[in-house]
DNA sequence: TATTTTTTTGACCAAACGGACAATTATTTA
DNA sequence: TAAATAATTGTCCGTTTGGTCAAAAAAATA
């Protein structure tokens, strides 16, 4: 006789494994992959340890799907730098989106940074396979923007460095951010990050 | 009868607690406060467990003194910024040295960013105590340069925060650029990443 | 409603871990 | 060289952790 084997997921497999995902999220980025255990998320969605190994085989098994479903939506934006658009406002309307991610996306950013540091065990095919293609499809662009005298020249590897990791900055080192800004200062920190990095873009890349 | 406490270290406690803090930030670095063991750090540097243990009273203590050490090192190179030197020059001086030290000092760097991500919870007191003092003082300073019209207007903590995420980007995320760069470039990171860097605040700040 | 399937849980296990300690060895000092 | 002190280690312990499993409860299906 053959093991019937479940193809479609019931609703309750759908909301308890979304459910253990955003715990996951939430865990895995304060504590890191080793720091987090399957207590802290088991209690972060008020399920208990078993249940939550009925959804998944393993710790690992989690982390693998909380960091893939991440990563799609990280390298996103980027794709979206446009060639028709004006050169300088397409970059910074990516900037922008970057930044705004920073803001909305904390936990996501902290986990993707932890991975990364950390070696990007689980990552380091992504980043040399669909992350490279990108980056080099729009350094490409960039230098043809530069031929044409459209922006400033730059390297333009080190100017996406620099809009990743001035814009995640925000996100990643908030706790440092915050420590030393006053209380005035600590309510518009997006507003000035915002003005400060369009300025400082615009400054950098504008042709005269 | 008293206790005779030991006072003045002997050679031989010198060298062991600093073979043990060498490993224990190349095992902090890589796997974090709470993914590195004491077999680790026993491991990487030769000693037993209970050796390293009777050097240092817990793990926890290992790494707060790690993290010590690293942290006023690294606050120090933001004092150098003179009054007296040519603003832009001072600037860029800075920018240089923040550069070299994520090129040779990836592991503290990569250390201390791990701690900031996961809440500074060792290092919150220095960030707003210390580091704010120099801090709140340097950003006077670059408000008085502004003023006198010797570098152009920003916002002066966002143009600290952005010197420091772009230059430590390259140790931090090291992983991740060396995957996007092509074996050529691949050798030559941190000198096209000093072109970039000057050329980039010097267009950002320069008064003309 | 009766039966089957899915979901949940308490109890349990082995491995890894931080750390304790007494006994041994090496080094310093008198 | 002998005594005292410092350094090292093998062995052990309690706790935490990821993960198992059988049994119970809940939900879906017939």
């Amino acid at each position: 006789m053959t093991k019937i084997v479940q193809i479609k997921q019931t609703r309750i497999q759908r909301e308890k494994r979304l459910l253990i995902q955003k715990a996951a999220l939430q865990v895995f980025s304060e504590f890191g992959l080793r720091g987090a255990t399957l207590d802290k998320i088991a209690k972060a969605c008020g399920l208990t340890k078993p249940n939550i190994l009925y959804y998944y085989s393993s710790k690992d098994e989690i982390y693998a799907e909380v960091l893939q479903s991440l990563l799609e939506e990280w390298i996103r934006p980027l794709k979206d730098i446009s060639e028709n658009g004006d050169p300088l406002t397409e970059i910074l309307k990516y900037v922008q989106k970057k930044l705004i991610m920073s803001k909305t996306k904390k936990q996501e950013s902290k986990l993707f940074a932890t991975e990364i540091l950390h070696g990007a065990p689980l990552t380091q095919n992504i980043l040399a396979g669909s992350l490279k293609e990108t980056v080099d499809d729009k350094v490409k662009l960039l230098n043809k923007w530069i031929s044409e005298d459209k922006i400033a020249p730059v390297d333009p590897y080190h100017l996406i460095f620099s809009i990743w990791s001035m814009t995640q900055h925000y996100a990643d080192f908030d706790v440092q951010v915050y420590s030393l800004l006053n209380t005035k200062k600590r309510s518009r920190v997006f507003q000035d990050a915002e003005d400060f990095l369009l300025t400082f873009f615009t400054r950098c890349l504008k042709q005269d």
